[in-house]
RNA sequence: GGGUCUGUAGCUCAGCGGUAGAGCAGGAGCCUUUUAAGCUCUUGGUCGUGGGUUCGAUCCCCACCGGACCCA
């Protein structure tokens, strides 16, 4: 594989810098560090200081971190060490170095890892700096770091080397922080309310609990095939058989579709269940929980999505599905329940194979199609149509409308909850009309989990359960657009070897 | 799957029919509070890949390989 030579050239001069550094110390890659510091924990302790407090501080402070920039003055140094999300600047003067560190200091790279040690001391402007009598050189970097002023402005670098992004975009860092207290705060406020955290199968015989496509594995000893998990549900489901009151669950699904800005075939859901308890306890329990996490991550409770200003203070709106066809979709209200009229229109809005659907669900596709995207403040969506849930209570005396909701913000599905479904029978029957469904070619469609519905058969109480999008509300919370921005490795195709001759097909 | 845009030095970007430019980074110097430090000099490119058109292609056309966004 040929390398432009300039790139080699880059890398030798810093190969060559190595071996004099390993001239000079001994160990070119030593494993024991010196500090007493994290970067964090400098800033932390010293920011608000000021100078006579600083200089009164006799003990030397040891940090490391790596060199982001480097300001050569002649017999002075300024640099900055970054590590953890901060930076902070390292003042060396040749007279308080022995001339072997400052010889070592000039073989410095951007991008090399040291550690320092001194003083503290502010600049001229104020800056917090260590004033440094000791250096240490613990790793090499042999290739260059992205540019210091612009950064990495290449969308599919700042993917593929993600690391490269959090080096040198300081928002990026904070995100995916941000991304973590999240996390750490959903697990605190749903232990507080007595849920307890499980793990089940990602490994599924039959993947089930949504209506997806699924990605296929083989089990070796086995030998049958395996498919990673569309979702948790049926697992969870069967811990409430077995006796617990709140399970809930944070992790990964996958699913088999395309690419896209609020898609990744692998993201990360929170579903819960809780027995005793139904659809409207699950609007309190996002409510308030999407609540907390704003409050948790970002400290207040309206934020900015683009434009606008997302208000998750007040009381979340809760319209029927039918209702938000009316008052957001624009749709005549004495029309939405005419057969040929919704018919005529999803047709017009593009939704193929209209033919034999029931009201119900021409009503659903047009909401997708007409609504959503329009649902900025957060707003539960209630009473969807049966042939889209196969796995939710039907509302009380009705024979086509389910105990379902799913939570809307910023134009994207947020959330989705149930009433769930505790009547075995019902459930076969549901079960049995997706498999017919599936037959017949909607490859989404579900598969009988027969163990499943002999779990049920034991007894189910009643229970709500809902599964929330972390990734999205990480994208809602953090204002980001792209769901590629709220995970560290979203999925890309991988490179091709540059080398590769064997490409005959 | 369809549409629009995009791929030029390690990075950020110009150039758009006559065999490539800048800033940063790198190299050689000067400089003891700089912070996009500064000043002088300087290295670095099969212009994503493969075809075609042309006397001549980074530029025009086609295909392919990546990527972004919109739509399905």
């Amino acid at each position: 594989m040929d390398t432009p030579h300039s790139y080699n050239q880059l890398r030798q001069v810093r190969e060559e810098k190595l071996k004099k550094i390993q001239a000079i110390t001994g160990e070119a890659y030593p494993s024991k560090v010196h500090k007493t510091h994290s970067l964090v924990e400098f800033v932390r302790e010293f920011q608000s200081l000021d100078e006579l407090t600083l200089q009164g501080i006799v003990k030397t402070i040891f940090i490391m971190g790596r060199v982001v920039s480097l300001r050569n003055q002649g017999k002075t140094i300024f640099l900055h060490l970054f590590e953890g999300g901060v930076k902070v600047q390292v003042y060396l003067r040749k007279d308080a170095l022995t001339d072997k560190q400052w010889e070592l200091m000039h073989l410095i790279d951007l991008g090399d890892f040291i550690s320092v040690g001194g003083t503290l001391m502010r600049t001229k402007t104020g800056e917090l700096t260590l004033r440094s009598s000791t250096i240490s050189f613990l790793a090499k970097a042999l290739l260059p770091l992205p540019e210091k002023w612009h950064g990495l402005q290449d969308i599919e670098i700042r993917y593929r080397q993600r690391y490269l992004d959090l080096i040198s975009d300081e928002e990026v860092f904070k995100i995916f922080e941000q991304r973590s207290h999240l996390i750490a705060a959903l697990r605190t406020y749903m232990n507080q309310l007595g849920y307890l955290e499980v793990e089940t199968p990602m490994m599924h015989a039959i993947p089930g609990g949504a209506t997806a496509r699924p990605f296929i594995s083989h089990h070796n000893a086995l030998d049958i095939p395996l498919y990673l998990r569309i979702a948790p549900e049926l697992f969870l489901k069967r811990l409430i058989i077995g006796g617990f009151t709140k399970v809930y669950e944070i992790n990964r699904n996958f699913r088999n579709e395309g690419l896209s800005t609020r898609h990744n075939p692998e993201f990360t859901m929170m579903e819960s269940y809780a027995a005793g308890e139904d659809l409207r306890d699950m609007m309190n329990l996002l409510e308030g929980l999407i609540r907390f996490l704003a409050q948790q991550v970002r400290g207040k409770l309206h934020l900015p999505w683009g434009e606008t200003l997302i208000d998750y203070q007040s009381p979340f709106r809760r319209l029927t599905l039918r209702e938000a066809l009316v008052s957001v979709g624009e749709l005549p209200s004495d029309k939405i329940d005419s057969h040929d009229f919704m018919k005529t229109l999803c047709t017009s809005i593009g939704v193929l194979e209209t033919g034999k659907k029931s009201i119900g669900l021409l009503q659903f596709y047009a909401f997708e199609h007409l609504v959503e995207s329009r649902l900025i403040q957060p707003t539960f969506i209630t009473d969807y149509p049966v042939e889209v849930s196969p796995l939710t209570k039907l509302v009380s005396g009705s024979t086509s409308t389910v105990d379902r909701f799913e939570l809307f913000i910023g134009g994207m599905e947020l959330a989705n909850a149930y009433s769930e479904l505790n009547d075995p029978v019902d459930q076969m029957k549901r079960l049995e009309i997706q498999a017919k469904d599936r037959e017949s070619g909607n490859e989404e469609a579900m598969q009988i989990d027969q163990e499943f519905v002999t779990a049920m058969e034991h007894g189910m109480p009643p229970a709500g359960g809902q599964g929330l999008g972390v990734d999205r509300l990480v994208m809602l919370l953090t204002n980001q657009a792209s769901i590629r921005d709220v995970i560290l490795f979203p999925l890309m195709r991988p490179l091709k070897p540059k080398d590769d001759f064997l490409e005959n097909d």
